[in-house]
DNA sequence: GTCTATAGTAAGATAGAC
DNA sequence: GTCTATCTTACTATAGAC
């Protein structure tokens, strides 16, 4: 990101902020740039001036929002490393807990991504990010045994990850999230031990 | 569907069959509706008699192909359970197994649906439709044991056959592609044991 | 039922003044 | 950097001949 003027800033981030909340409210595809510029109190030129179009606001978003879920995804390994945990099995729950909470605590974009509703091409990239962070994670479970993988073993965990933020983000109730977010991980678990 | 002439069924499969190349090529908003008329040797105006616009012929396709993909999956069911096989594991997975080689078959389809490129709102479509007929071939399952389920169980069954079935259809060779079909079902294997 | 032609509409994108 | 006005594209829908 270039250095930025403090006006050329406001601009942007109120952008970004106004479309957060049409496309959370409405979708993607329903939403249309005219409203986002005006409840930003810019303009369409102004907009195409910041960001590349419809699609590339939507893209913005999901890039700030995924900086966020890898950070809180390796501050909670870092912490349950710290605490003494060597079994890679949990050392790999933590993240993905904290990946499901982060899901919870920004469920109006989360809900987004995962809705399915997205610019053309956009569901593919977030797999293949997502998909990126879940071998990286979890390439520790892998390490531990010898014998030959499953192959079918990092897309099942990605999916169950997702699958389960997803659901987490339906939910109002953090307790009710949480406790849907362990029970993913019990059978996670299930799938790493014998 | 009320009784067609000859000509009007011919118009409308040709139209059909013209949208599932196109689709099936360049995506769903990728396609536009002059080129699915143009090669269906059909017209605009035919296709607004036959079809309510673009997004309903991209649903009447998808709906061909649910019905024959749950189709696909009763008929292995019974054929396993006329085998005499009793343990409902198995006779689930028969039918998970059904659904992952009928993905394979009908790839050019399955890809497209899989893809998440679809009209608005036809995400949460398929995964409904998706969702009730893992309810219903899954429910033997929960039957099987007395104890309180873990609540996540389901939502992991659907997922990760649709995730199974998204990754066989991008493999050219059938034995690979059930190779990895076999795999998952490895893997659910392992949440219903123990 | 099928076709051509065309009007209407919506929204994303661009140009150029300031 | 920001704005207004305009362009372009593409889908939807309709009218009316055959």
């Amino acid at each position: 990101m270039p250095v930025m003027q403090r006006r050329a800033q406001d601009t942007r981030s109120a952008l970004l902020q106004s479309a957060r909340e049409i496309f959370a409210d409405v979708g993607y595809s329903d939403a249309n740039v005219a409203e986002v510029v005006s409840r930003a109190g810019s303009s369409v030129g102004s907009m195409y001036h910041h960001f590349g179009g419809k699609a590339d606001l939507f893209l913005a978003l999901y890039d700030g929002y995924h900086a966020r879920q890898e950070a809180r995804a390796d501050i909670a390994v870092r912490d349950v490393l710290t605490a003494g945990e060597r079994n890679p099995v949990r050392v790999f729950a933590a993240g993905a807990r904290a990946f499901m909470q982060g899901a919870w605590e920004e469920r109006d974009l989360a809900r987004l991504f995962l809705a399915g509703d997205g610019p053309p091409g956009f569901d593919s990239v977030m797999r293949a990010g997502f998909g990126d962070w879940v071998r990286r994670s979890g390439a520790v479970l892998r390490d531990a045994d010898g014998e030959t993988l499953n192959q079918a073993y990092p897309l099942v965990l990605t999916t169950v990850i997702a699958a389960g933020a997803r659901e987490v983000t339906q939910l109002s109730d953090e307790q009710a999230a949480m406790g849907f977010a362990d029970d993913i991980l019990t059978l996670l678990d299930k799938f790493t031990e014998d």
